[in-house]
DNA sequence: AAAAAAATGTTGCCCAGGCAACAAAAGGTG
DNA sequence: CACCTTTTGTTGCCTGGGCAACATTTTTTT
């Protein structure tokens, strides 16, 4: 019971929590531990599942049915890694499938007890909650943002919007989560285009960069 | 007391409910109503409210500050519009402003004693959390599909994908939200390049459509 | 440290689609 | 219906950046 714990409190979705409350909260949510082979399906796209998934070992992977028929890979998931966090709340279908890529074990906690909370609920309950509604949001957040750069007319705009917001959080030098490739899916944008325009944004004096690490001269 | 009621009912977060529900809610929850005269500010940007705000009457704007610094607007609130829901769980600051456009009167709903429910909560303050939980979950999986879209390499691509979405959800015949401009804002997507596409689309037999109707010929 | 693999930088070609400008059609409004 | 406004279609021009191909650097492996 206590080994997969600090998993779980690794979480946002458990964040605030002591360890003895995560276990009354877990006493009174009842999960459920699956353990999934290689290549085996943790959710089918299509379900609408009422739990949470917390991946407790092993590596999982989060693929999705192109228009094109092929299966496209998107994201991977590690102990620690949390899915259906937002489906759950919602009586929608998955809109992916979730494939063991090894040998893993996921717990699965049930919403239904948390939106609806029973007699007998522990006063946990109530942080978690707030974390699942935070959480969600958080999210939502992230992506409009996302978005919201994804729009702009123009690389060098997507770059400088990026950079910026990234300079409002962190200061005037920050380094970025993601290497070139990742920064330029996440601009969605071609990764060589991206390298070119960083370049131009060098030589005009407007950044200085290597790697991951950015320091902004002239906004 | 009554009259905004319908108002409440029609939006999302108070579907499912009854008017007796609804006045046994809102008496628990204890909204707050204010009026704004055109031109003042019901939400500032960086605020972090706790509250969610229903539109009962008059016309709000929500405007969001872009890089260059320049108010950019983004959607109109009409009454049964609702702001701050995603927001009001999250600890986070608002990334938009809120001015009435006329006179307006807005409730607010502090979501505080939603998610840290008291002794003497209602049984429907059940129906409203789960309420609140889908609703932010939809608008994510929303803007996702939007995002996915957005992110297609050419428009072909991204006229198509949402089509097949459409179709998929209404058969292939069906009605789109927008018209041609305001699609091809949701494409992200020049409204002259939407049309020159769309053309090609049907000269090609791919599909049939006047103005807002679309019939898909061939997949 | 040598070799292999992965990530990043650089550059030329070329076309999808942004932009502007205008035409045509559809909706209001008095 | 005559007038104005809004929405949609069409078309020519031009460029930003996708794509491919290769160079260089960094990281990992043995």
């Amino acid at each position: 019971m206590d080994n997969y714990n600090t998993v779980l409190l690794s979480t946002p979705l458990f964040t605030g929590f002591t360890p003895a409350g995560l276990n009354t909260l877990l006493q009174y949510l009842k999960p459920q531990i699956r353990l999934y082979q290689k290549g085996s399906v943790a959710l089918l796209a299509g379900d609408d599942t009422a739990q949470i998934g917390f991946v407790l070992t092993g590596k999982l992977n989060a693929e999705k049915a192109t228009a094109a028929g092929d299966m496209q890979q998107f994201s991977k998931l590690l102990p620690g890694g949390v899915f259906g966090d937002v489906l759950a709340g919602t009586r929608q279908k998955s809109p992916v499938t979730i494939t063991a890529q090894e040998n893993s074990s996921v717990l699965f906690l049930p919403v239904a007890p948390v939106l609806n909370p029973q007699k007998g609920a522990p006063p946990e309950l109530t942080q978690f909650l707030q974390n699942m509604v935070a959480n969600t949001g958080k999210k939502y957040f992230a992506l409009a943002q996302r978005a919201e750069i994804m729009a702009l007319p123009n690389l060098r705009a997507k770059i400088a919007e990026y950079l910026l917001l990234q300079a409002a959080e962190n200061g005037r030098t920050f380094t970025v989560p993601f290497g070139r490739a990742g920064l330029a899916q996440y601009l969605n944008c071609e990764r060589s285009a991206l390298s070119r325009e960083i370049a131009k944004m060098r030589k005009e004096g407007l950044i200085d960069c290597y790697k991951g690490s950015f320091k902004l001269l002239n906004l």
